[in-house]
DNA sequence: TTCAATACTTACCTGGAGGTAAGTATTGAA
DNA sequence: TTCAATACTTACCTCCAGGTAAGTATTGAA
């Protein structure tokens, strides 16, 4: 869910997918995480380059109550913190599957139509 | 595309996907036209209860340039205005729907678990 | 005693998505 | 001459997602 929670009431499948994975970096921690596992925080900020730290601890935390992503703390120094995807967290990025490929074929048109990334 | 035109650049499929799918409105323009074949203005503003005119009209602007749906005049008094899919957005609404049923199923988890809808 | 490394935390600010409400254009019917 | 019906259009405003930048907590090593 966004900041402002809502978790319902939805109306439709779509708007309870999207309360959940909108957020500007959301999608992406979901893909870096189902590729590589497992996470560090900091391995997280450097693999999303143009995040902030905020943002990236609110998206975080908004996914592991969504249920999304589980959060684990090793009591080390300096500190370590792990994040995984749960069972939901990976669905979800399955059902993302076939919209990140209809993107794919988007942005391959807009290439070949010789459509150049505004200045 | 969102008002503030991007069309790239997008560092993967789902951006892009996004890049053409957030807006408030969106997913359930697509729906409606999916499910209806043709709407006219009037009817998908009674057919998306809360929608202002103003977003109604900037969305199917915005999807009308993303390709996603086709606007026809008809020059009569009153006016008369139909919207349809293009195979673009047909091809969109077909990617959505994984999504739309991982939402589904998160909807009818929530509830099962007795989450009500907030006050 | 200070520093390095990691993972946050907090205060503050800006831009833009989206809402409200009133106005415009067209023309046949009453 | 006014009104009804439809599809916008415009001005103005609010709220919040998200950015920046500085601060905090922990503790072993130098």
């Amino acid at each position: 869910m966004a900041s402002s929670d809502r978790r319902g009431p939805y109306i439709c499948g779509i708007d309870a997918a999207m309360d959940v994975v909108s957020g500007k970096w959301k999608s992406l921690i979901l893909w870096e995480l189902a590729n590589y596992g497992t996470r560090r925080f900091g391995e997280l900020k450097r693999g999303l380059p143009g995040v902030s730290e905020k943002m990236l601890i609110q998206h975080l935390r908004e996914m592991e109550q969504d249920g999304l992503l589980h959060r684990e703390v090793y009591r080390e120094v300096p500190p370590k913190v792990e994040y995984a995807l749960t069972e939901h967290g990976r669905s979800l990025n399955e059902a993302l599957g076939p919209l990140g490929e209809w993107g794919q074929r988007r942005a391959e048109r807009l290439a070949a139509e010789g459509t150049p990334p505004p200045a």
